[in-house]
DNA sequence: GGGCTTATTGTCGAAATCGACAATGGCGGG
DNA sequence: CCCGCCATTGTCGATTTCGACAATAAGCCC
């Protein structure tokens, strides 16, 4: 372990106000820590790092707008060297592997201590790889039957907004039987008896989101 | 208007430390408002609130074990007089009638500013009921045509395990017929073209919650 | 080029679901 | 006691979906 004499200088950024002060304001009476800047969506956050070019990102990963996934991206295409620690209300699997994809080092429920997000943004500034053991298993525990593809997804959607087999077909401008086959690749994969299944299956997993698909924001 | 002289007490109830200390530190810092306990779950809760009589409980609804929901229920069981804040992350209107019906005064989403918060605590002290203009909004478009029965949601919920009708039929013990009728009854009530649209509306209204039916805690 | 995945479409018979009309018994509230 | 809601079941014809076997074209990686 090294011995670290600087302080590790923190950017903090989530959409919920409640939750980024309260964060911010803790974390910068830990030792070892300073909150440099907080940032409320993920242009604020690439222009605060730019700006102040802080040693870790918290970013919170649903936010309106750009979301934390899209933020760690940007942020990582400008500034590969950028360490980025995740932060989730909700232990999504897809959302894991999209942030790791995109470049996070590590990422964390919100459900955890302080002393464990302590550490973790402390692993992360040393280049280390902090996911929750939690998260670490609902990872290995995936995609059984591989992941959809991005056809089978549109259908997914479709079925979930209740269109029948030759309405899809019409909306996506292939045959019926295609669509079929589309249906019957998602009912395999997402280890569904029937549609309805597999729209369940897909709320389960996270493939679809939990509003409707789009009301009152 | 009220000239209030007296600070107001807070018991601040969240499973969640890292929310629930960053909530308090920043709570306290308000001019008027006073932090005087605590408590990551229903039963601390009630406990605290015995032992400090504060005048405001400030509880999030979704918590490991006994909810938000049943520590408002046990809470004004026992104390009637007391007012409760319910806070939450994900604007859910069950949550919301369920916790209003169980005592609670007012409901407000975790995505407000923090001068929003400390209004409707306020608010709740002086007798008040806020809800939140986002909710209040969904509370009204709520049931367009009427709850589901006992039976029905029983249906709804052997659907999402991907049942077919006959199948429940046997697992209800009652004909397919039977089932057929609750199904329909399901599809006009939620407003669903087919028994995969039922599923997918029976989570976007919260009537079916978002894991599978128990898999890792 | 060869292998792999993805998207597409066909056929055919069987199985499941739907929709509309109709009816009966139970149970609680006014 | 009567009304309304709930759960239950029946019938019939029409529509939709399913399952299994097969095949073709495009795009990508090695």
């Amino acid at each position: 372990m090294l011995a670290i004499t600087a302080t590790i200088r923190l950017l903090v950024v989530d959409d919920h106000p409640l939750f980024r002060e309260g964060l911010a304001r803790t974390l910068g009476t830990e030792e070892g820590l300073e909150i440099v800047a907080q940032a409320e969506d993920g242009m604020t956050a690439v222009a605060q790092w730019e700006r102040l070019r802080p040693d870790v990102a918290l970013i919170d990963v649903s936010m309106p707008g750009i979301d934390g996934i899209e933020t760690v991206r940007r942020l990582r295409a400008r500034h590969p060297q950028a360490k980025v620690l995740m932060l989730t209300s909700s232990e999504d699997c897809d959302d894991v592997i999209a942030a790791l994809d995109a470049g996070a080092s590590g990422y964390i429920t919100k459900s955890v201590r302080y002393g464990d997000l302590v550490a973790a943004v402390r692993e992360v500034h040393a280049g280390g790889r902090p996911l929750g053991e939690a998260i670490a298993r609902k990872l290995a525990a995936r995609d059984p039957n591989g992941p959809l593809t991005p056809r089978e997804f549109e259908v997914l959607r479709l079925l979930r907004e209740g269109l029948s087999i030759d309405q899809m077909g019409r909306r996506l401008d292939i045959t019926e039987r295609t669509v079929r086959a589309h249906v019957t690749a998602i009912k395999v994969k997402l280890d569904a008896a029937n549609t309805a299944q597999a729209v369940a299956r897909g709320f389960e997993r996270g493939l679809l989101s939990g509003g409707p698909p789009k009301r009152i924001p």
